[in-house]
DNA sequence: GAGCTACGTACCTCGCATCC
DNA sequence: GGATGCGAGGTACGTAGCTC
């Protein structure tokens, strides 16, 4: 099994009333090998001492042992409970991590009937199905809590060493002696190596296939260890009649076992390699063994035969190719359309009468040995279908089921890859508008969980949540027509926020007046695709409105864009500027110039963007802003100031109507949230637009930045 | 022999147009 | 803006024959 570190499906919930009811036994993977016997391996035994030939029960005994938290869960009730409900609740509660950390330790009462359970998760807290009656150790069904003996003394069976495989279910992987050594590995790690469990996100289907019977269980010894384990079995004892290959009987000498000790141990490694192959086909045998006796008890409980459940275990039906089109389906849709074209319902001829009459019409049926003319009826057919596919779907109902379907497939294509390999990956998919009745649904598998709460510190869930609520304000507010001071602040956001990403430079700030020196020549980078016949200039100076717009349908579009340039492309345009620099462009002329400055104290540098773009000198007097007007608005929603005491008291109070803004909104500090409500013109918009809105904001500065710490910028994501 | 595909009908839900 | 009727599209179920 492989060991991804995923999070793994939640603990299904065990109710009362499911509790030891034809149970199946659970148990949290016991802690790392301690000891290795000194016997032989072949004969590790239950706990009796006795040498029991089923692997279920050695790995049962130790799964009923009581090292964690044992408990029982009726899989099947459970299963039905879960397939009650609908897929899409169950992607969304199956997926999410689960809230209940460990289940509560429960004593294993006698189970009697251990009748094949088909289980539905592919972790090791769900068991199999285990007669405790017969379990070596207990007494009366009461399991013996093995802790009373010390771990030297415990057969081995009972040793942390054995682990029953977490992907037992699967044949596929039982057999894939890799994967076993992975599920092994992970074992090791304790209680809470179920984290690498091969958990897959959005099961729908909580199960990944039935199990017939009890998995094998993986002897977890390394090479390493059997190494040890043989030296301490055979080297002490030194039996002569023990090496019956003179080649590989170990030297004495102890200097020529220092020379030959990369020999002996390579022999050693070689018996380890053979014993440990030995043992897995002998477990892989009696696990066929076993399996074929449970698949006969099924096929007979259900009247079914062997190789049915054969193919049914391992095949899947998704993958399977559809039925192809036959003759006979063409000629009866013929016939059917021929018949019931233009009938009311309720008057249409039934599948038995169409066919009927086409085995009388004998000229249709000549057609049937015609390849040309079938492959105009098969025509026909196939236009049929798709016409079926492709009819209008406009009701929100209709696409809503058909999302739901197409979803599930993808999902379940998505599994069965996953099952077969170590795919790893995901999809979020959510409504695009608000009236849309379309299910969120989370489709992967592998360390997705980790991945997002690692670099996002979010669930995969709080991702799909924010990124609905982004998709459908976006969607929403972006059909709404812009004002013309929001498209300004769009079209300069895209134009420097492509040339910050263009140059990797997030400082760097836009130069209109000298562009073809100070960005062009400076940084090798152009513009290409801005409309034709309007003049390069910062998008706030342009004053004609279908100018501004076609500028900003150009950057929204993707019509305009910022590109590298080449050496001869820079070439080529500093030539085009030389004459320009030789004339050299005059500074327009400040209009404060002969003025006196008023104070010598250094004013507060602001750096606004607009600062650069900005040709005109600001307006002496500033008349009725927008910042006033809002600043008014949050007066009047969050509490008025109060009477004037003075504008440091006023300017104390707009803070602190900020900083309440700021706090309702959790939005950083009261500047972005000033910001927010300025440059988007968001005061005219409703409280519940603003808010989307403001997630929206959040989660592009979060994923922003997390994208830039991911390459390199080295920045930690806000916590949010 | 299970499952797929073809067809049908009955019933339900939803969207849209119309009316008040 | 709410109530109502109609049509479209969907599911569920049934029958029959063919495929794998």
């Amino acid at each position: 099994m492989a060991s991804n570190g995923a999070i793994p499906p939640p603990i299904p919930e065990v109710s009362a009333d499911l509790k030891f009811d034809g149970g199946v036994k659970v148990g949290w993977a016991p802690q790392a090998i301690h000891h290795l016997p000194t016997g032989n391996p072949s004969q590790f035994a239950a706990n009796d001492g006795t040498h029991s030939p089923f692997p279920a029960r050695r790995g049962a005994a130790l799964l009923s042992g009581g090292h964690a938290s044992p408990f029982v869960v009726n899989a099947s009730s459970n299963r039905q409970t879960i397939q009650n409900r609908s897929n899409a609740q169950q992607d969304f509660e199956h997926a999410r991590p689960p809230a209940v950390a460990r289940p509560p330790a429960i004593a294993c009462p006698p189970v009697v009937a251990p009748a094949p359970v088909i289980l539905t998760w592919d972790t090791p807290q769900v068991g199999y199905p285990v007669d405790t009656s017969t379990l070596p150790g207990s007494r009366n069904g009461t399991p013996t809590p093995h802790e009373a003996l010390p771990p030297s003394s415990q057969p081995i069976s009972q040793r942390p060493s054995f682990q029953m495989s977490s992907r037992g279910m699967s044949l596929a992987s039982m057999m894939n002696n890799s994967q076993a050594k992975q599920s092994s590995s992970a074992a090791l790690e304790g209680p809470g190596s179920w984290r690498r469990s091969r958990a897959c996100w959005s099961t729908c289907t909580p199960g990944i296939g039935p199990i017939l019977g009890p998995p094998l269980p993986i002897l977890v010894l390394g090479k390493r260890e059997l190494v040890t384990l043989i030296m301490a079995r055979m080297l002490p004892e030194d039996n002569e009649s023990d090496w019956e290959d003179e080649e590989r009987r170990p030297q004495k000498d102890s200097s020529s076992v220092k020379a030959g000790c990369g020999r002996q141990e390579g022999n050693l490694a070689r018996q380890a390699n053979a014993l440990k192959r030995k043992e897995i086909m002998k477990d892989l045998d009696e696990w066929r063994e076993m399996t074929e006796k449970a698949l006969a008890a099924i096929a007979a409980k259900h009247d079914y035969k062997v190789e049915r459940l054969k193919k049914l275990l391992g095949s899947s039906p998704r993958l399977r190719k559809k039925r192809e089109m036959t003759d006979m389906d063409a000629l009866v849709h013929a016939k059917s359309k021929e018949l019931n074209d233009g009938l009311p319902k309720g008057s249409r001829h039934k599948i038995g009468e169409v066919k009927r009459r086409l085995k009388a019409d004998k000229t249709l049926m000549a057609c049937l040995g015609n390849k040309e003319k079938m492959k105009v009826f098969r025509e026909e057919l196939e236009d049929a279908r798709e016409d079926k596919r492709s009819v209008a779907r406009i009701s929100n109902k209709s696409v809503a089921i058909r999302s739901g379907k197409l979803l599930k497939r993808f999902r379940e294509e998505f599994h069965e890859l996953r099952d077969r390999s170590t795919l790893c990956g995901f999809g979020i998919f959510c409504r695009g508008a608000y009236d849309s009745s379309i299910q969120p649904t989370i489709i992967g598998g592998g360390p997705v969980a980790d991945f997002f709460t690692k670099y996002f510190r979010k669930s995969v869930w709080e991702i799909l949540c924010l990124f609905e609520s982004f998709v459908t304000s976006y969607n929403h507010m972006g059909t709404r027509p812009l004002y013309k001071t929001e498209m300004v602040k769009a079209t300069r956001h895209y134009i420097v926020e492509g040339l910050r990403q263009i140059t990797g430079k997030e400082t760097i700030k836009m130069n209109y007046r000298n562009f073809d020196v100070d960005i062009v020549s400076a940084l090798k980078v152009n513009i290409s695709g801005w409309p034709k016949g309007v003049e390069m200039q910062a998008p706030s100076a342009i004053e004609e409105l279908d100018d501004l717009k076609a500028v900003h349908e150009a950057w929204r579009t993707g019509e305009a864009f910022w590109y590298k340039m080449s050496n001869k492309q820079v070439a080529a345009h500093e030539q085009v500027t030389a004459d320009d620099r030789r004339q050299g462009k005059q500074r327009k002329e400040r209009s404060d110039k002969g003025g006196v400055h008023r104070t010598s104290t250094k004013r507060k540098k602001v750096v606004e963007e607009d600062d650069e773009e900005e040709e005109e000198p600001r307006p002496k007097k500033k008349g009725r802003t927008a910042k006033k007007v809002v600043k008014q608005v949050i007066s009047a929603s969050v509490g008025k100031p109060g009477p004037s005491k003075g504008k440091e008291k006023q300017k104390s109070s707009g803070r602190k109507s900020l900083k309440k803004i700021a706090m309702k909104l959790q939005v950083d500090d009261e500047e972005d949230t000033e910001d927010l409500l300025l440059g988007e013109g968001l005061q005219h918009l409703q409280y519940r637009y603003f808010t989307l809105y403001i997630r929206a904001h959040r989660l592009r500065t979060m994923s922003s930045t997390v994208t830039s710490a991911a390459f390199g910028s080295g920045k930690e994501y806000p916590s949010m």
